[in-house]
RNA sequence: AGGCACGUAGCUCAGGGGGAGAGCACUACCCUGACACGGUAGGGGUCAAGGGUUCAAAUCCCUUCGUGCCUACCA
């Protein structure tokens, strides 16, 4: 690969799958787990077996792959683990779509063969996502994949269940869930589509018990009434102030039923009085609870009236409804119907209407774990960046209700509870007991629910790393570095691994978290496949490349920010990558004076000293804010660096000593390109791995991987503070006469004569010296360096800093024209001026003001006040002309 | 409804109390021996509106308008 020519263009196409499968083989990815140096760690959010690579997960792995390889090269011994999540509901379903196009069913298959099934799905298409990471150029240890359902996950999952179930952290108890009366499942909220519906309040007359009249009550839902265990009003709401201990009768049953209190109650809504049926609706549930009300369940599993409903036994819940409204309006209670449009929860699949429906569930009781959780973050042992999410995670903890752990579906782990079919008693244990504790028969039935998925997940910095065995991994790298995730997932996931990890390892399972945007379409939505925004990054990368895709994001990624991704900002930086390839061809090109130079004989030129005093500076800030999860700034640090010093100045004069004829000259700048170029390389390569590699590889004094190579610190390069200032002097003339150059439209071919009116000796050294440049990148002949020269006939002037620069154009120069652009200058000056006036002659400015800042204005004010001297110098000088 | 963001150049977005920035697009001139995915120069903004704090506000505070997201959804 060394020294073969490169081509004019990047092709990332012939180069990234090759790099990565050398990275691989060289093992490049892997961590020790018995190293000295300095752990960081990173746990890759496990993205869903069954899923494709999205935007999200491409701006989440990109970030994760820029501080791994950045960490690595600064010498940590960097463990990113990977794996991937069994995604309990998502899996299920697509297994159960392959079924239900082959016209079965889970029921019909069993669930052991339908487990064994989505097992089977698993080994075949669960890579996908990995292969897609690897595309995206992930440095993950892969030797160390694993599955949330894999052996020792699970055993992690069942340690955990089982100890706090000992503990008195897990308990069974009643919950509503969303029910599909057709499909026979319960539902997640994921899975419910609420559809706007026409539909109708009923306003329906609840008679007092004791005396006459009634209490108007509104609901959509009259059927349900038969479960209706109170009535509730707002204790503020000054209609009902005094039904303080009174009872309704419920129509139809004609069972008294109490007027609670409850500030949950709308005033505004419908009469101010709400029917609370805690078997059937979620909010009822909650205040039945509170109130201590019966539940009284009077709909069942198959979306028909049970026993409980009396007359109604049996019809279907609809049907019910109908002859409820004519009973009720036979009887005179129901007093108006009006239309109304409501959100109704729908089954995502055969969208009948769900049933919120009473069920005994699995629960978390999470409160003594978040207190934990809250401490730590409150104590700083880890830190969220931004730290505004902090306010979010701790309005989320505070408010944090007991987790409902139990899932009614067969993929997943099951929970570890048998139950005794001959007493009933419960026994949950690690390995399926023998006998029923309390009553020793062996008749025992495993639950057949599963745990949630996130109850895995919340296992997965200390169970991906071998937890519940004491392994060196677990010793080395726990508690993890960072963690990297968007905020749709922070309670779901963060704030339960903190609360798991808190009270299984005792200490937190990251120092710090790090939230990063989420990526939406032009528009601002969020990417979705029924909305039909998405852009596959796959195939981003194959029309721009992995290297521009990966620089966009980080480019893109300001903190806490939405991304709203364009393809012209890929272009653009794709344009970048090339720029980059094609300094590198610079650079190689010329290596055939790579030469004998001896370090003593190295010559520092002034654009030398300045381009590597820069590239330390850069290396620094790049540093810092990569520490800082300050992605976009490191990656616009580097591509400043790289385009707009490195190329257009450095480069453009380091041809001066490369197509020169002094041989020291030649070999001095080669060291120096050289030098910058392998260090830009290095700073790139966490942004950009494939085409850093690439040409790290073709450079002749670079060994193995950049991978391995020690990340640029300033103290590595020759640096010297003055050259940055004679640098701006230079360039401040150079672009001068280029800027003369272009208003007057003079033809690039043309070479003019310039002359340098210089006001210091040190400054006209500066200058004399580096004449060629001028010359070079001026496009001037002729050039005349002196103190006090007056201005050429036919010139056009520029001033830099206390000098001026005579551009000499006799014949090409359009007075007028250069009258006005005379007279434009002016104006901005003098608008300055008289701003900057205007502050210093404002006494509260001058008492109050930092001194430095009064100092920099006073300094402007004369530095723009000489500008403006010669200027209007140069205006008479041409008013005084004829045209 | 509540909470959190955000309104900066034509577009996509940085910046964040003391000189309005980048990329793309646009205009002019250039295929100059790394690169036309390039070079040089240029045009373009009341930093949403109004008020306040301050010597100083695009930047901090309040209000309004607009946009987006997250919760909760009104029975």
């Amino acid at each position: 690969m060394k020294n073969e020519i490169m081509t004019k263009g990047y092709e990332p196409k012939d180069v990234e799958d090759r790099l990565y499968e050398y990275w691989e083989k060289n093992n490049l990815f892997v961590a020790d787990a018995r190293s000295d140096d300095d752990p960081f760690c990173i746990v890759i959010p496990p993205p869903n077996v069954t899923g494709t690579l999205h935007m999200g997960h491409a701006l989440n792995n990109t970030l994760q792959d820029i501080l791994c390889r950045y960490k690595r090269m600064k010498g940590y011994n960097v463990l990113w683990q990977p794996g991937t999540d069994h995604a309990g509901i998502a899996t299920q379903n697509v297994v159960e779509k392959d079924l239900t196009s082959k016209g079965t069913d889970r029921h019909a298959v069993g669930r052991e063969k339908f487990v064994g099934m989505v097992w089977e799905w698993r080994e075949k298409y669960g890579g996908l996502i990995i292969n897609q990471l690897k595309r995206l150029g992930c440095s993950c240890d892969w030797t160390r994949e694993r599955f949330t359902m894999d052996k020792g996950l699970s055993e992690a999952v069942r340690e955990v269940f089982v100890s706090l179930y000992e503990e008195g952290l897990i308990y069974r108890g009643d919950y509503i869930i969303n029910w599909c009366p057709r499909c026979h499942t319960a539902l997640a909220e994921l899975e419910v589509e609420h559809e706007e519906t026409e539909s109708h309040l009923y306003y329906i007359r609840y008679p007092f018990e004791k005396h006459d009249g009634h209490l108007v009550v509104a609901t959509t839902r009259p059927e349900t009434l038969l479960g209706d265990t109170a009535v509730a009003v707002n204790p503020e709401d000054k209609r009902y102030k005094d039904l303080s201990g009174a009872n309704v009768l419920l129509p139809v049953l004609n069972k008294p039923i109490p007027v609670i209190f409850d500030k949950y109650v709308d005033t505004e809504f419908g009469t101010g009085a709400l029917k609370i049926t805690p078997a059937h609706d979620p909010n009822d549930f909650e205040i039945g609870n509170i109130h201590k009300l019966e539940r009284i369940k009077v709909i069942d599993e198959d979306g028909k009236m049970n026993g409980q409903a009396g007359p109604y036994e049996g019809l279907d819940r609809f049907e019910c409804r109908k002859r409820i409204l004519d009973d009720l309006d036979e009887a005179g209670l129901l007093e108006k119907i009006e239309p109304y449009r409501n959100a109704i929860g729908h089954c995502y699949r055969c969208k009948t209407m769900i049933e919120p429906l009473l069920s005994k569930q699995w629960f978390v009781k999470v409160s003594p774990l978040a207190e934990e959780a809250m401490q730590a973050v409150k104590e700083g042992k880890t830190r969220i960046h931004p730290a505004n999410w902090e306010t979010v995670y701790f309005e989320w903890m505070k408010n944090i209700r007991d987790w409902c752990v139990s899932r009614q579906i067969w993929w997943g782990h099951r929970i570890p509870a048998w139950y005794c079919r001959e007493c009933g008693e419960v026994s949950v244990a690690k390995v399926e007991p023998s006998n029923c504790k309390a009553c020793q028969s062996d008749n025992l039935v495993q639950e057949t629910d599963v745990l949630d998925t996130w109850f895995s997940s919340a296992l997965w910095p200390f169970s991906t790393l071998g937890w519940p065995l004491l392994t060196r991994e677990l010793k080395t790298f726990y508690p993890t570095s960072a963690l990297v995730t968007g905020f749709d997932i922070l309670f779901f996931w963060v704030a339960r691994m903190m609360m798991m990890g808190l009270h299984f390892m005792g200490d937190v399972p990251f120092k710090d978290v790090y939230i990063h945007a989420l990526v939406r379409d032009a528009e601002g939505k969020k990417m979705s496949k029924s909305k039909g925004n998405v852009i596959d990054p796959l195939v981003i990368m194959d029309e721009f490349g992995t290297d521009a895709f990966r620089f966009t994001l980080a480019a893109m990624a300001a903190q806490g920010r939405d991304i709203k991704l364009s393809e012209e900002r890929i272009t653009g930086y794709r344009h970048f990558v090339n720029k980059l390839w094609n300094a590198a061809r610079l650079v190689l090109i010329n290596l055939d004076s790579k030469g004998n130079l001896k370090v003593n004989e190295r010559i520092y030129s002034l654009p030398d000293l300045w381009i590597l005093t820069r590239i330390g500076q850069v290396s620094e800030d790049f540093s810092r804010a990569i520490d800082e999860y300050r992605f976009n700034d490191a990656a616009g640090l580097c591509y400043d660096f790289v385009w707009h010093e490195f190329c257009d100045w450095y480069l453009e004069m380091a041809k001066q000593g490369l197509y020169g004829a002094d041989q020291t000259l030649r070999d001095s700048t080669m060291a120096t390109a050289q030098e910058v170029l392998t260090a830009a390389l290095k700073l790139l390569h966490p942004f950009m791995p494939f085409v850093t590699e690439e040409i790290w590889q073709k450079l002749p004094e670079t060994r193995g991987s950049i991978m391995t190579a020690k990340f640029p610190e300033p103290a590595d390069f020759a640096s010297d503070e003055d050259s940055i200032e004679k640098m701006g002097l230079l360039m401040g003339c150079i672009t001068g006469i280029r800027n003369i150059r272009g208003e007057m439209n003079i033809s690039p071919s043309t070479r003019v004569k310039v002359v340098l009116d210089v006001h210091q000796e040190d400054e006209a050294d500066v200058l004399r010296d580096n004449l060629g440049h001028i010359q070079a990148l001026a496009k001037a002949e002729e050039i005349t360096i002196g103190f006090g020269i007056p201005k050429p006939e036919g010139s056009a002037s520029v001033v830099f800093g206390h000098n001026q620069a005579h551009v000499v154009l006799k014949g090409l120069l359009d007075f007028e024209q250069e009258r006005e652009r005379i007279r434009k200058e002016i104006v901005k000056i003098e608008k300055d001026i008289s701003a900057s006036n205007k502050k210093l002659s404002n006494k509260g400015f001058l008492k109050k003001a930092p001194a430095e800042i009064v100092a920099k204005v006073r300094e402007k004010v004369e530095t723009l006040s000489i500008k403006l001297t010669k200027l209007n110098q140069n205006l008479s000088f041409f008013e005084a002309i004829d045209d």
